[in-house]
DNA sequence: AACACTTTCGAACACAATTTCCAATTTCCG
DNA sequence: CGGAAATTGGAAATTGTGTTCGAAAGTGTT
């Protein structure tokens, strides 16, 4: 049932591919994924570095899967913000023979996961723009946060909990699409009598907030892609000021990760470029009631 | 975002493949179908007799959707059991140039219905108390995202879109909770172009600045229960300047809505005293998209 | 049964796509 | 700070895809 189309020689393809870039990860040990899944567990994996422009790919991957399988080599380029062949060398470092190839992982998996015998339910059609969009942003809310509690991981928002808890004073950052998360988190902990600091840049006076941090505070970093705001910087310098720092993220490439002592990944879907807040907010949120919540006792 | 690829003049090609072929759907009174939905009523409504090798099409398109959205024209054919060119009859026969515009039709609907096929069979999580908690904040975003489709008042939305597009100078305010909203407002109505000013209250000036509203500015109000915040005062000084005032909030109590030209309840679930965000924010964003194309238009 | 008309097929063509290659740039290391 | 290695961007070459077209087969009608 699925297209056997491609036919012939892969493993001849493959095999020269990888003999021509010395660099390829087979050639490091690592074995070609196979599925899309397995394509994820490396790519999570963090135990690969990758220059700039193939970071970005990875991201990208990571966060359209859909878009990667569906469209042509130029608008999946163009969606990325890189050049075509950036996409071909990004697949043949994984030992594939091109971009064609490597698409198929993601072909697969969406067909794999499509519901094919949809039957007749969908009976009222959207006349509405309007109506449409909203419905769309709060299908990407509910994705969101749908995707919480798969694989969430408690043992990092437990500590994350306790190193909050134990903190003389919490530092809470956060820039761009970040602040409104961080804005709501410094709120509540307020509310519930936690003293913290919400870094937010008024009067550019950040990089001298974060100078006061001391040894026995703590950094809440919240940081999504891409990550060119002033967020790793901030955090950086707290790293150096030997604060316990801990971060929701977007995805393992976050550099924030690096300087962590605990993380968590929270993958917001979006909407027509629209993101979502609502699945950060919710994480947060616990965080915010487990410290106090631990203070408390 | 969807891939603009294929360019310009689409209605030429449709209209010199329509003259071409006499006997085209579009000759005899059927209009083409612009969205995976409409051809989905068209194909199975019936009053369309194909020949037995366009049938042998419409089934498999009808049963295959993904195979489709995913395969080339010689994948699909040979899955389909035609030749390609059929396929590309059959695209021209609803009125598409050919094949590859048919296709994007069920590319669009694959993208579209993503990622909420990615609910993996998971394992009950074990009584945490972390969890748990994580569960009812998640319950409650979910409660407020499903409670906005109901009784939700598309022509307030609409009134609150044109308002805000046709004001010169757009002012965002809200306070306390609301702050994270609006942060986020003010934030995509930037990204988007869109001329704005976020009154923080930074420095105590927000009466200063809404002291300079004009006639022809609009202010866009986002205010939670309890009332008693800064908010009502600064719209209350707008509403003397003659500004346009829409106001999402979320009950009929509030002494925003004597003021406003227009408004929208939204209401918003707690779990444990911890309030969500996700409705406000998703009808925020739908807020901006509207007054985004609006303005575009 | 013969005619006119529709439908199907398959090959040739035109076009768009992917891949390759090399020069320019950046990054890393001594 | 200089040189080597790695990375990147972009144009050229190649491959593969979609479309067109004329002939052949099929279908229904007079």
């Amino acid at each position: 049932m699925s297209g056997a189309g491609k036919s012939s020689g892969r493993s001849h393809a493959d095999e020269a591919a990888t003999r021509k870039r010395g660099r390829s990860l087979a050639a490091l040990g690592y074995i070609k994924p196979q599925t899309y899944e397995e394509l994820r567990a490396v790519l999570s994996s963090g135990t690969v570095h990758f220059p700039k422009r193939l970071r970005q790919v990875a991201i990208f991957m990571w966060q359209h899967p859909s878009d990667v399988a569906l469209g042509t080599i130029a608008q999946v380029a163009a969606q990325a913000g890189v050049q075509p062949s950036t996409l071909v060398r990004f697949a043949q470092i994984f030992g594939y023979s091109g971009f064609s190839d490597f698409q198929g992982l993601f072909k697969e998996h969406v067909k794999g996961s499509w519901p094919e015998a949809r039957g007749e339910p969908r009976a009222e059609v959207e006349p509405n723009a309007a109506m449409h969009f909203l419905r769309g942003m709060v299908g990407a809310s509910q994705a969101s946060l749908g995707r919480i509690e798969t694989g969430f991981d408690v043992e990092s928002f437990e500590k994350m909990v306790t190193l909050l808890a134990a903190a003389e004073l919490i530092y809470v950052i956060g820039s761009k699409r970040a602040f409104p998360v961080t804005a709501y988190l410094s709120l509540t902990l307020s509310q519930q009598g936690v003293r913290n600091v919400l870094v937010d840049n008024v009067g550019s006076s950040a990089l001298d907030q974060v100078g006061c941090i001391g040894g026995r505070d703590a950094v809440l970093a919240v940081s999504f892609s891409p990550y060119n705001s002033i967020t790793p910087d901030l955090v950086a310098v707290a790293h150096e000021r030997k604060a316990r720092i801990v971060t929701i993220t977007d995805s393992t490439f976050s550099p924030l990760i690096a300087l962590s002592d605990s993380w968590l990944e929270v993958v917001e879907s979006d909407f027509a470029g629209f993101r979502s807040l609502a699945a950060s907010l919710a994480v947060g949120m616990a965080l915010v009631q487990g410290v106090a919540a631990k203070r408390g006792a």
